[in-house]
RNA sequence: CGGGGCGUAGCGCAGCCUGGUAGCGCACCUGCCUUGGGCGCAGGGGGUCGCCGGUUCAAAUCCGGCCGCCCCGACCA
C-alpha cells in the first residue's frame, strides 16, 4: 500500500490531478488498453451513488430504464448525415467476427441514437404511445485522441436518455427538465455549481437542433461540461422514419430529445473540492462519511477502546451515517489518519483512553481540517448535521470561486488579457463574460487564445443586451467564454 | 494524429553515455517493540530491466520496429 506524495496544485495542475485520482483510490490507466482505465473501488461506489441519485430523479420524472445493443450496424450511423460527420473520427469498429469478416461491420456504439431510432420506428404508432421517456446506463466507446482518466476515456461508463415526443414543445420541455435534474444533482449531491445553458451552433451534438449543457468551473478556473441535453427536433425521426398519427389523424415526425451525464462528472467533482492532501468528497457522494480510528497503547485500552468504537459505529449507522471503525493492526493513528484524508472521507472520529475518560471522541472535518471534541453520548446524533454542513461549506467555496474568478468583458482584446496572460494549467483560468453573436466567425476568432464559447446562460448572468465583441451587432445577453476541458 | 518526455521489484528512482553476474529508498514478510498526525530495531522475500527483432563471445546498456503512460497542440462527453 505505497502512498506517495501529492503534487501540489500550484505546480502542476494536471500531475495534482492524477496524483489525487490514483491516492484517492479512484482509478488507474487500464496501461495495457489505450486511454482506457479501471475504476477501482473507491470511484465505483462514488458512480454508484451517484447513479442512485439520477436514477431516483429520472423515475421520478416518468422515465424507464432500457438497455440497447453495444453493436449498432454501421450503416445506421450514416443515416443522419450531421451525426455521421461527427462521430465518424472517433468510432471503433468491429469488422471480424467468429473468425469470419462481416457483411457489414459494426460500430461500438459511441452513442445510441441511431439504434434507438430504429426501435422506436417499430414502437410508436400513436400519439398514444408518446411521451416515450427511456434511459439506459450503459458504457460508450469513442477513439479519443488524447485521454485523462475520468475526464476523457476511449470507454467510459454513462447514461443516455432518449425520448420521443409529438410536439416540438413538448420535446423542447423535456430537454430543459431534464438540464434542471443535472443542475440540481451537481449543485446540491456534487456541491459543484453550474452554469446551465445553450451551446452554440458550433459546439452542439451532431445531429440536434439545440444543446443544453452544465458547465462548471475546475479549481484551475478551466471549464468543464459537466452534463448535455439535446433538443433533438425531428432530424432523427426523420433519419429512422419514426412517424406517428396524431390526434387529427394526420401523420407527423416524433420530436425526439437524448441526454448524458457520464463518469466525467468524477472528474469535475475531484477537480471542484480536492486538495493538495488529497482527495476531498462530499458527504453525499462518500462512500463512507465517518471513519472511527480508534487509539489505545496497552491491552485493556484496545479492549475498552475498541468496544467503545463499535458501539459508535452501530449508532452511526442507525442515525443514518455510512461509518467504519478502522480496526487495521500494525498502523500508527497517524498512518490512518493520512490514509483516510487522501481518499477524501469526510469525517473521522479520533477515539483514544483520553477520549473515553472525558467521555468524547474527536470529529475531524476533512475540508477545514478542524477538530472538535463531542460528548460521546450526543456524538452520532450530531454528525448528520456535521456533514450537511460540510457538504454547504463545499458548495459555497465553489460558488464564491466560481464567483471570484468570472469576468466581464467589452471588448475582444479584454477577453485576451483576462484569458492569455495566465496558463490554465497553472490555475489562472477564467469565465469571461461578454456579448458575443452565436456565429462561426465569432468563435474562430476565440481560437487565438484557446477559448470557447461554453454556452449562451439561461438566465442573464450580467447586464443585459450590448454589442458582440466580434461585429458589433446586437447581443441579447452574454456568453461564457473560457478554455475548456 | 504531430512535437516533447518517460518505461529497471508494489511505489519512487540510480545504473545506460563508456556492453561484462541488477542496485538504493519506501512498501511487503517474520520477530521483538511501539501506537493522540506517516514508530523503531534485527532478519528476510521479491526482477522475463515495456514487447519483438538485430549487432556482439556477451545487451538493462548499442541499433531498428512496436506498445503503453504523461505533458503540449489539433479533434472531442
Amino acid at each position: 500500500m505505497a502512498e506517495s506524495r501529492i503534487t501540489p496544485r500550484a505546480q502542476d495542475f494536471a500531475a495534482w490531478y492524477q496524483d489525487v485520482v490514483l491516492e484517492g483510490n479512484m482509478a488507474e490507466p487500464a496501461e495495457i488498453v489505450k486511454g482506457c482505465m479501471v475504476i477501482k473501488p473507491n470511484g465505483y461506489a462514488v458512480w454508484e451513488l451517484l447513479q442512485r441519485q439520477l436514477d431516483d430523479r429520472f423515475k421520478a420524472s416518468g422515465h424507464e430504464n432500457v438497455y440497447f445493443p453495444l453493436l449498432i450496424p454501421e450503416s445506421f450511423l450514416h443515416k443522419e448525415a450531421e451525426h455521421v460527420e461527427g462521430f465518424s473520427p472517433e468510432l471503433a469498429v468491429v469488422t471480424i467476427a467468429g473468425g469470419e469478416k462481416l457483411a457489414e461491420p459494426y460500430v461500438l456504439r459511441p452513442t445510441s441514437e441511431t439504434i434507438i431510432g430504429h426501435f422506436f420506428a417499430r414502437w410508436i404508432q400513436s400519439w398514444r404511445d408518446l411521451p416515450l421517456l427511456l434511459n439506459q446506463w450503459a458504457n460508450v466507446v469513442r477513439w479519443e485522441l488524447r485521454t485523462r482518466m475520468f475526464l476523457r476515456t476511449t470507454e467510459f461508463l454513462w447514461q443516455e436518455g432518449h425520448t420521443a415526443h409529438a410536439s416540438h414543445e413538448e420535446s423542447l420541455a423535456e430537454t430543459l427538465r431534464i438540464l434542471d435534474i443535472y443542475a440540481e444533482v451537481a449543485e446540491q449531491v456534487m456541491a459543484m455549481p453550474v452554469i446551465k445553458g445553450m451551446k452554440t451552433q458550433g459546439e452542439k451534438f451532431a445531429g440536434a437542433l439545440r444543446s443544453y449543457s452544465i458547465e462548471a468551473m475546475m479549481q484551475n478556473g478551466l471549464a468543464l461540461q459537466a452534463g448535455t441535453s439535446h433538443d433533438l427536433g425531428q432530424n432523427f425521426g426523420k433519419a429512422f422514419d419514426v412517424q406517428f398519427q396524431n390526434r387529427e389523424g394526420g401523420r407527423d415526425y416524433v420530436w425526439q430529445t437524448s441526454w448524458g451525464v457520464s463518469t466525467r462528472l468524477i472528474g469535475g467533482l475531484i477537480m471542484s473540492h480536492s486538495d493538495d492532501k488529497g482527495l476531498v468528497l462530499p458527504p453525499r457522494l462518500a462512500p463512507v462519511s465517518a471513519v472511527i480510528v480508534p487509539i489505545f497503547r496497552k491491552e485493556e485500552e484496545k479492549t475498552a477502546v475498541l468496544a467503545a468504537s463499535q458501539s459508535l459505529h452501530q449508532e452511526l449507522t442507525r442515525h443514518g451515517v455510512r461509518s467504519k471503525v478502522d480496526e487495521r493492526e500494525g498502523l500508527t493513528p497517524g498512518a490512518k489518519f493520512f490514509h483516510w484524508e487522501r481518499r477524501g472521507i469526510p469525517l473521522v472520529i479520533e477515539l483514544g483512553p483520553r477520549d473515553l475518560a472525558a467521555g468524547q471522541a474527536v470529529l475531524k472535518r476533512r475540508d477545514t481540517g478542524t477538530k472538535q471534541p463531542l460528548p460521546l453520548a450526543e456524538l452520532a446524533a450530531r454528525v448528520p448535521a456535521e456533514l450537511e454542513r460540510m457538504q454547504q461549506d463545499l458548495f459555497a467555496a465553489a460558488q464564491a470561486r466560481l464567483a471570484a474568478n468570472t469576468i466581464r468583458a467589452a471588448s475582444l482584446a479584454e477577453v485576451e488579457e483576462i484569458l492569455a496572460p495566465v496558463t490554465a494549467e497553472k490555475g489562472g483560468g477564467k469565465f469571461v463574460l461578454a456579448h458575443i453573436q452565436d456565429q462561426a466567425a465569432c468563435e474562430e476568432a476565440l481560437k487565438k487564445f484557446k477559448a470557447t464559447i461554453r454556452c449562451i446562460p439561461m438566465q442573464d448572468l450580467a447586464d443585459g443586451p450590448g454589442p458582440c465583441i466580434v461585429t458589433g451587432a446586437p447581443v441579447e445577453r452574454r456568453s461564457v467564454i473560457a478554455r475548456a476541458y
